[in-house]
DNA sequence: AAGGAGTCCAACCGCTGCCGT
DNA sequence: TACGGCAGCGGTTGGACTCCT
């Protein structure tokens, strides 16, 4: 925001807000030379700012594609959705939102949606409540590696055959992911979202995994079968070893 | 009209992951 | 494999604006 006097002529602000000059100035840079370094860019540009700076400035407010203005109810109705299922991950909410940022998003839920969103909590059984209503405890003090890992248990959670007691893997084959462009969170919460919904598993089935006997069988079945799904993120695949995991199922599993 | 409280949004900060060497 | 540089992300903050008393 750009202050002015009673002249109308522009003050500076105290916090380093961009002038319409230094927006030109970047605007410019880019269009003709394109982005190739945003570190260097600045003073090959003119600009007395950070890279950093310019790059925020150009993702959150220059780019041609920025869509401003209100949110539709159809937004919203989005932005709640996603959040309910990849919580505060506000650039894979965004990449659902052409035309927004995650810094918009992050602001309007921080001021509009954060309300409604806990008054809507109690409406519907989402996949999130789901892998919550299991008795898996992801819990924030846990590293991202072993969080990674729990939600892993709890995505095989829907192609739980209780009727039959039957493990069977998510069928979501690695490389399909890691060949992904987009966040590997909002692809497994899709996978699961066209498996699951697409599946005769009822609620009830769904929750009574947890409920299930566990046996060391069902682990050799995990970890033989050459579909198993393993955690889709890079923590999983970079992190050498969980050697152990606390389930509060009763079990706990050693890892080696 | 004044001013205090609340809201909104742009910008900053610090951390993390990726990638090249 | 280790390391450094860079980009990206999410949380936080500063300050303008709006509403209410």
């Amino acid at each position: 925001m750009v202050k002015t006097n009673s002249d109308g002529e522009k003050m500076p602000a105290r916090r380093n807000v961009w002038s319409p000059e230094e927006d030109q100035k970047l605007k410019a840079y880019i269009k003709r030379y394109g982005i190739w370094n945003w570190c260097r860019m600045p003073e090959a540009a003119g600009l007395a700012r950070s890279g950093k700076s310019c790059r925020l400035r150009w993702m959150n407010y220059l780019r041609p594609d920025i869509k401003r203005g209100n949110f539709s109810q159809e937004d919203d109705e989005t932005i709640l959705k996603w959040h309910e299922l990849l919580g505060n991950r506000w650039s894979a909410i965004a990449a659902k939102l052409p035309g927004r940022t995650d810094n918009e998003i992050k602001n309007y839920w921080h001021s509009h949606l954060k309300k409604r969103s806990k008054i809507n909590t109690s409406s519907s059984m989402t996949i999130s409540q789901m892998v919550k209503s299991s008795e898996v405890e992801v819990n924030k003090n846990d590293s991202p590696g072993i969080q990674d890992l729990l939600l892993c248990d709890a995505l095989i959670l829907p192609n739980m055959d209780a009727t039959k007691g039957i493990l069977m893997s998510t069928k979501m084959p690695i490389n399909d992911i890691s060949s992904s462009r987009t966040d590997p969170a909002v692809e497994i919460v899709q996978h699961i979202e066209e498996n699951f919904s697409s599946s005769e598993t009822s609620d009830q089935n769904v929750l009574s995994i947890w409920e299930q006997p566990f046996s060391f069988q069902d682990m050799c079945i995990l970890e033989t079968d050459p579909e198993f799904m393993v955690p889709a993120t890079a923590m999983w695949l970079e992190e050498p070893m969980y050697p152990y995991v606390y389930l509060d199922t009763g079990y706990d599993l050693w890892i080696d």
